[in-house]
RNA sequence: GGGCUGUUAGCUCAGUUGGUUAGAGCGCCUGCCUUACAAGCAGGAUGUCGGGGGUUCGAGUCCCUCACGGCCCACCA
């Protein structure tokens, strides 16, 4: 140790430097292994799933948030002595995924489909082994402790066979099905996207009253349609039976405009009297409720856009004239929009189109691609829903998975409650291709798991695999046993399945939560016995726990966006005030129900406190230090009995506040366990604590009681803020804790304080009398320094003190503290009130600091007038209660004897306040 | 259209089953370089708890209503 360092008595920089240190023990977390977690691990086991982030992802502040919630709850398990597990992995992120390596490929001048699938999967899996990675790097960085060892992908082979697996028994059991139905097609990327992958956005669009005229016969019927490009499919139109005006048009045909074909007028519950002109032209191939339409009236289905919703005009698109072959030159090939522009103006020049006007709409936008969903007709792959929705709602309303915020059980029995079948094929390249074969001879499907040799009706070896693969959540839904082997039956199942809470943000509650609970609940989960057999396990819950978290905002309360330009980059955040003060930030403003509108305001207090943090080891290392040179060898232990006032009240304080942070963080509080350990540390800790045992402190002769006793009390309830800080700032609480150790020339009790055990409550000794006793001196040391500050006292001069009421004696016993803490140069217990300037009045004590300057008797005026008015207020409504019979008599006795006492101190209050005026 | 939710100090937010003077952080004002920390210490000011009505001995807290936000879900052309 340099001379330098003695001097400063700490083997801890002066300052304090997040950078390094998070880096060096960030490293070492992972490079030691220190939280992996062993299937045969003592205690009882508590376990997480990461949400898996996109494997194209980087890090951002919603993720640091759920990464700190879940790590403050890992470290805090652990700490407790529980196996804790944690499990980080990666999504493949199907669609994100492939766009991101298509837009790489366009600025090479290549495109998927140029590259072919085999090539463009493998160009896919080399980007993800070069950067794939990123994302876990940055939460290696933040100091997660998960379990790397575990670490999965989502297109694993062994999590691959149990898609496979789990997709072929749910074949098998009916529950998969394949169909020609309307689905969200995203033209852009050119594929289904399930209902929850649509967004609809508001926007003005027009509606358009179209003259359909009859076949035969005068007449016409005019249609209203938001989207007149689709007439081209049109196969009907329909009006309400009860239609009256229409009544004598149903059955009859109509000529569509600018092709020419006949299309029959149905009668159809669907149209809707009242909106537009009651007439709606029916577009089976095009939209979902006329595909409905279609079914019940037998119509024929009509696609005139194709995958790119460019117009493809098919032959029975076309009347069988020569207004067909005109409309195909036209219109085959247009953008629909263009050819929407085009239809209108066409229909304008036959003097057909009767009415165009604004129309608010709501129009469904594809969430990834950003492009105007467009319903379309096409062959896709189901999972039957109702009879896993159905497991999955009980699993809630059974108690089996609590939800935190309650309410978002609400939202979620709302949408399992109105669940529809789950569209589960994309036309990617990216993903789990389905494992099922078609036959081409005769056009049956085979499913297997593995790789299907010969036809499961014919026998045919003409086969040919199905070039869909599955939604991206399909798999992720698989998870929570995935994770652990299934369909594989291995020991893990038992120790860590089910996990026992899901932290996440609301915004995957459908897409990923609830399908976890409908497919954990509908399989068969193996879990191994120890007596070597198998134990099945149904309508398992894949969680018992759900934590939902807000959504972070900017510090505007806006939504982050790219294309706001207002996201906050967590890393840049962090390497200005280290990680420590994010994750506290972070954890402080996690208060259920509300958003959290990062502050880097905020941010820079947190920091502040860890400086704080770091000061007082600078501080206690000292101590440790001045202490060895006296004589006194500190260590870390149990507080001996019979220590001084002032470290029986901080050990109470410690034990009341570990249970305060136990309480919290078993409601997922972090906000109030935060709020615990920060008012604790700082306000309790360092405020008073460390201010106190420097009067205590005396190292100048050997052997003394009660420095050796408070010195020990110092590191004692110091290392044990340590670890009640540690699964929230995990970098600077091992910092010190190790360097604390060295200084004390003592081996650390574990390789890491994140190994160390959580303080309880039951572990310090509370001190009821102690607690009262320092409050009471709090109390008065706050009113001397009003009083002095008040009186102009120089902060540098002592003044004495006089004190009456029940504090006079503790004032007396203690006045080596009111030394210390408010420059008292000396006490007087006064047996009588006290008189004259510069008196503070109290509910249990007078307290006067005698000093000959004059007070300002103006400013003296307003304080007691204002203190007046103040106690006037407090004392008419407390005097009103005491004289209402009804409260007396309703009200219970303790609030009914408080509320008496307290009048009874202020009315005291108040009549000395006035004495105090009058005299002056 | 249905559902959920919010409105408390200048700002960001806490406030347990209704109960004694509604809190914190930041900001603001005043004074301190008191050798752990000026990223600090001490003192101080600031609220008709969105409006109105009701229940109750008692309402920031429960009910009704109004106003203004936010979010989610939804197949009305």
């Amino acid at each position: 140790m340099s001379d330098e360092m003695k001097a400063n008595g700490t083997e801890l920089a002066k300052a304090y430097e997040p950078a390094a240190i998070e880096e060096k023990w960030a490293k070492y977390w992972v490079a030691e292994k220190l939280f992996d977690a062993a299937v045969d691990g003592a205690g009882k086991s508590f376990t997480m799933l990461l949400p898996p982030p996109n494997v194209t992802g980087r890090l951002h502040m919603g993720h640091m948030l759920n990464q700190t919630e879940m790590d403050i709850l890992t470290r805090w398990h652990r700490m407790r002595g529980e196996t804790a597990l944690w499990v980080p992995g990666t999504d493949h992120a199907g669609i994100a995924t492939q766009m991101m390596v298509e837009k790489q490929l366009l600025t090479e001048g290549t495109t998927r489909k140029e590259m072919g699938r085999e090539a463009f999967t493998a160009r896919v899996w080399e980007w993800k082994r070069q950067y794939g990675g990123a994302i876990t790097d940055q939460m290696r960085r933040l100091g997660a402790s998960v379990d790397w060892s575990r670490e999965y992908f989502t297109m694993d082979e062994d999590l691959s066979a149990a898609v496979n697996e789990a997709f072929v028994r749910l074949w098998e059991q009916g529950l998969i099905y394949r169909g020609a139905y309307i689905v969200n097609w995203d033209p852009v990327m050119q594929s289904a996207v399930s209902d929850l992958e649509v967004e609809s956005e508001e926007r003005v669009g027009k509606l358009y009253s179209i003259r359909y005229v009859l076949a035969e016969g005068e007449g016409s019927i005019v249609v209203s349609t938001t989207r007149p490009e689709t007439l081209l499919g049109d196969t009907a139109v329909a009006v309400n039976p009860g239609d009256e005006r229409y009544k004598a048009l149903v059955g009859k045909m109509v000529r569509l405009p600018l092709t020419g074909r006949e299309i029959p007028i149905v009668a159809d519950e669907w149209a809707n009297p009242e909106f537009g002109t009651g007439a709606v032209k029916v577009t089976p191939a095009h939209d979902p409720n006329d595909f409905a339409i279609g079914q019940r009236q037998g119509l024929a289905s009509i696609s005139v856009l194709d995958k790119t919703a460019r117009v493809d005009l098919p032959a029975e698109a076309l009347g069988a004239n020569a207004e067909g072959e005109t409309a195909r030159a036209r219109y085959q090939g247009l953008d629909r929009f263009e050819a929407r522009k085009l239809v209108v103006s066409d229909l304008e020049a036959a003097g057909l189109l009767v009415e165009v006007k604004d129309h608010a709409m709501a129009v469904p936008v594809s969430q990834r691609s950003g492009s105007v969903i467009e319903p379309r007709l096409s062959d896709q792959w189901f999972v039957k829903i109702q009879p896993l929705a159905d497991k999955a709602i009980a699993a809630v309303k059974e108690g089996h998975i609590r939800f935190t915020p309650e309410m978002y059980e609400k939202t979620y029995f709302e949408w399992m409650g109105n669940i529809h079948d789950w569209c589960i094929s994309r036309q990617l390249w990216w993903g789990h291709r389905i494992p099922a074969w078609h036959c081409a001879s005769c056009g049956g499907i085979t499913v297997v798991r593995t790789l299907a040799m010969a036809c499961s009706k014919c026998g045919s070896k003409e086969l040919e695999q199905e070039t869909d693969v599955l939604d991206t959540w399909f798999s992720s839904g698989l998870l929570p046993f995935t994770v652990f082997g299934w369909p594989a039956t291995r020991p893990e199942m038992a120790k860590f399945f089910p996990t026992d809470v899901l932290v996440t943000g609301f915004d995957i509650l459908f897409f990923w939560v609830a399908r976890m609970i409908m497919l954990s609940t509908h399989f068969m989960l193996d879990v191994p016995m120890e007596d070597g057999s198998v134990r099945g396990l149904k309508d398992a819950v894949p969680f018992r726990e759900v934590y939902i978290h807000a959504l972070v905002r900017d510090a505007d309360r806006q939504k982050m966006s790219k294309t706001k330009g207002n996201v906050i980059d967590p890393i840049d955040t962090i390497s200005r005030f280290g990680t420590d003060a994010v994750r506290f930030t972070l954890a402080s403003m996690a208060s259920p129900g509300t958003d959290i509108a990062f502050s880097e305001e905020r941010t820079d207090g947190y920091r502040a406190f860890a400086n704080k943090i770091w000061n007082a080891a600078r501080f206690l290392l000292m101590q440790v230090e001045r202490g060895g040179e006296g004589g006194y060898r500190a260590r870390v232990g149990v507080v001996a009995e019979g220590a001084p006032l002032e470290t029986r009240w901080i050990v109470s304080r410690l034990g009341a506040v570990a249970g305060e942070v136990e309480r919290a963080l078993g409601a997922y509080r972090f906000d109030e366990a935060a709020a615990a350990v920060y008012q604790f540390f700082w306000g309790e800790f360092c405020d008073w604590y460390l201010e106190l045992v420097k009067v205590r402190l005396d190292f100048s002769s050997a052997g003394k009681a009660e420095t050796a006793v408070t010195l020990n009390a110092l590191v004692t309830v110091y290392e044990a803020a340590l670890r009640l800080l540690s699964p929230f700032m995990p970098f600077i609480t091992e910092e010190i804790w190790h360097g604390l150790y060295g200084a004390l020339g003592e081996q650390v009790p574990a390789k890491s304080i994140a190994l160390s055990r959580y303080p309880l409550a039951g572990d310090f000794v509370r001190d009821e009398s102690a607690e009262g006793d320092i409050g009471l001196l709090q109390e008065l040391i706050v009113a001397v320094r009003a009083v002095r500050k008040e009186m102009g006292v120089p902060e540098k001069e002592a003044a004495p003190v006089r004190v009456f009421g029940e504090a006079g004696g503790l004032a007396g016993r203690h006045a080596d503290m009111l030394a210390k803490m408010a420059r008292v140069s000396g006490v007087e217990v006064s047996a009588v009130a006290l008189e004259g300037a510069g008196v503070k009045r109290a509910a249990r004590f007078e307290v006067q600091v005698v000093y000959e300057r004059v007070v300002d008797v103006a400013a003296e005026r307003e304080r007691l007038e204002k203190e007046i008015a103040k106690l006037e207020k407090v004392v008419a409504s407390s005097e009103k209660q005491l004289s209402n019979d009804g409260f007396l008599s309703r009200a219970p006795v303790h609030i009914v004897e408080g509320l008496k006492k307290q009048a009874g101190e202020m009315g005291e209050l108040l009549r000395k306040a006035r004495e105090g005026l009058a005299g002056l």
